[in-house]
DNA sequence: TTGAAAGCGCTAACAG
DNA sequence: CTGTTAGCGCTTTCAA
């Protein structure tokens, strides 16, 4: 930088603030600096403006896995969001091991990210703790909670379950199955949706859960299982449009008709629930919202604008199509 | 940190050894400056220390999008990789916008981060030239090229293309319809197509390109209007396999065989292709380890070990299952 | 094995 | 509108 101000004629000050303030410049003069930038082909260290103004114009997030369709999205939408912002992201995976969190925010913590992004609210008190006293903002997501860190988008997880049984039911069905996977949210939506079986004095719903990450060639076995051992079964949730696409693609192995002998129904109406067929009913939870919203509230946050509500329920829809 | 040092009563400098080179402590001292991290909560930030050792732990990742299925994975190894390493990631997205890319390599330049990885290798000669200024490893993945800006692992894309028309010509198809995005990596493997459809002697096949990011539910209707304007078209060549599980799924809708009436060969042998009925003939393209691989590129180098070979051609493979 | 001192490259008051 | 002057919090010779 001292190599541009000399080549400009000015000082280290001017030359900063050509560049983080433009506007505070008589035109000259920038033009001046702008064209030593490019003759020298001057790249401004961020970091050293990070540890001078202690803003490092970097947020971190931590899903459990891109490979995820459901959380790519969200990954994909916040990181152009806050690029939009002029931050970038540093990238966190747990593979569904919830202990890796906080080693995981410890690092970003020592990085100093202005912000972080968590996948779901099931942190540890002592990691609750440890994010309050580090002062940035947080936002979960995935879930809802009513004692957030600090900011949450979400929805309801329980609900979305009890919704599912509900539409299921709705169609005349007595004999309900779940299909989800062995992690935090899955399993709130299967209680939700035993409340919902429960509350129509319907017999218990048959239960397959998958080790994470739950692939979609998981799926179908699991469903046979399932079938096998409830002959009287006529429609299964799904808790996404990959698994149960999957069951789709079993059934028409099958011969079995959709929804005449089994009824489908899947969650966030991914591309996929579009594309099958018969087209999918689903759950649709704005996955993509989720990502847009959380980088939102940090931008916000950050550009020190004055807080929004800190809690967003984006709720979610039952999207009847074909399946169901 | 000085006040780590006050508590522990040593320098500056033995705190900052205790942290990252404690095999050169006596036991004694290690744990005085361990035990006062500990009381102090102390978080050392790594920002300052990248400014002084110029060093930053952080490899910067361009990918076209994270939502696509086939990136995702590559993203998901290398974020793995690197964090075995001790390394973080810093993701950027060109939405499929090639001129997106400059913008985002000069950001992570300006961050000085370690090292890059780029996806293809159709940066223009001024982005060429300006990553090897920066002088810091960097790895193009998921295309060959001949004189690669540093390191490369990838595959032929010409080739995928070519073995894809083998083998449904081998399979008795004469009339060839392809379905990709437009997009540089799926233009060659069109190429490659075309040229294995010609040494056949084969009429032209029947394209349709999808304006990226190509998502599964375009995929049917483009089948539907190169059926229309093809009917003697007996083999589709989907550039991923969720548009070919797409055009397996419109084929159910009409009741039409597969392979019999047509026949689908997906590309990247994600899970849907064994998830689906009838299991998908796919390229298989190791799309994670050309992360894992990456990462272990830079990794090696950037620990100061002597090059391994520079270029990695992963290959790929034809899997013969029940859709073609 | 430990400490002192000099930066790393930039930002941010504060003056002028 | 521009320049001066201190640091930001660490790492790293060099000495002791």
């Amino acid at each position: 930088m001292s190599d541009v101000a000399r080549e400009a004629g000015v000082s280290l000050a001017t030359v900063s603030r050509a560049i983080n303030e433009p506007e505070k410049l008589s035109a000259e003069t920038l033009a001046l600096v702008r064209a030593a930038v490019e003759r020298l082909g001057y790249v401004p260290n961020l970091n050293a403006g990070s540890l001078a103004s202690s803003r490092s114009r970097i947020v971190a997030a931590i899903v459990p896995t891109v490979s995820n369709a459901v959380f790519s999205e969200t990954v994909d939408a916040l990181t152009q969001t806050l690029a939009r912002g002029g931050y970038q992201l540093l990238l966190g995976q747990t593979a569904y091991r919830g202990g890796d969190e906080e080693g995981l925010v410890e690092a970003f913590l020592g990085r100093r990210v202005d912000g972080l992004v968590l996948t779901g609210t099931a942190q540890s008190p002592s990691l609750r703790a440890k994010l309050k006293r580090a002062g940035i903002p947080v936002v979960q997501t995935w879930d809802l909670h009513d004692k957030p860190i600090d900011m949450l988008v979400g929805f309801s997880n329980f609900e979305v379950g009890r919704a599912a049984a509900g539409h299921l039911i709705e169609r005349g069905h007595r004999r309900l199955g779940f299909i989800g996977a062995q992690e935090e949210r899955s399993r709130q939506r299967l209680e939700g949706f035993r409340a919902g079986a429960a509350a129509h004095g319907l017999a218990d719903v048959e239960v397959e859960l998958i080790l994470p990450p739950a692939h979609m060639d998981d799926a179908g076995p699991r469903f046979a299982q399932m079938a096998a051992r409830c002959p009287e079964l006529s429609a299964v949730f799904c808790n996404n449009d990959m698994l149960a696409a999957a069951v789709v693609f079993e059934c028409h192995q099958r011969g079995w008709r959709i929804p005449g002998r089994m009824a489908v129904l899947g969650l966030g109406d991914l591309p996929i629930a579009r594309a099958a067929f018969p087209r999918l009913s689903t759950v649709e939870v704005r996955r993509g919202q989720i990502g847009a919203r959380a980088g939102q509230m940090l931008l916000s946050r950050l550009g020190g604008e004055q807080a929004g509500p800190d809690i967003v329920d984006l709720g979610f829809e039952v999207i009847a199509r074909a399946s169901t």
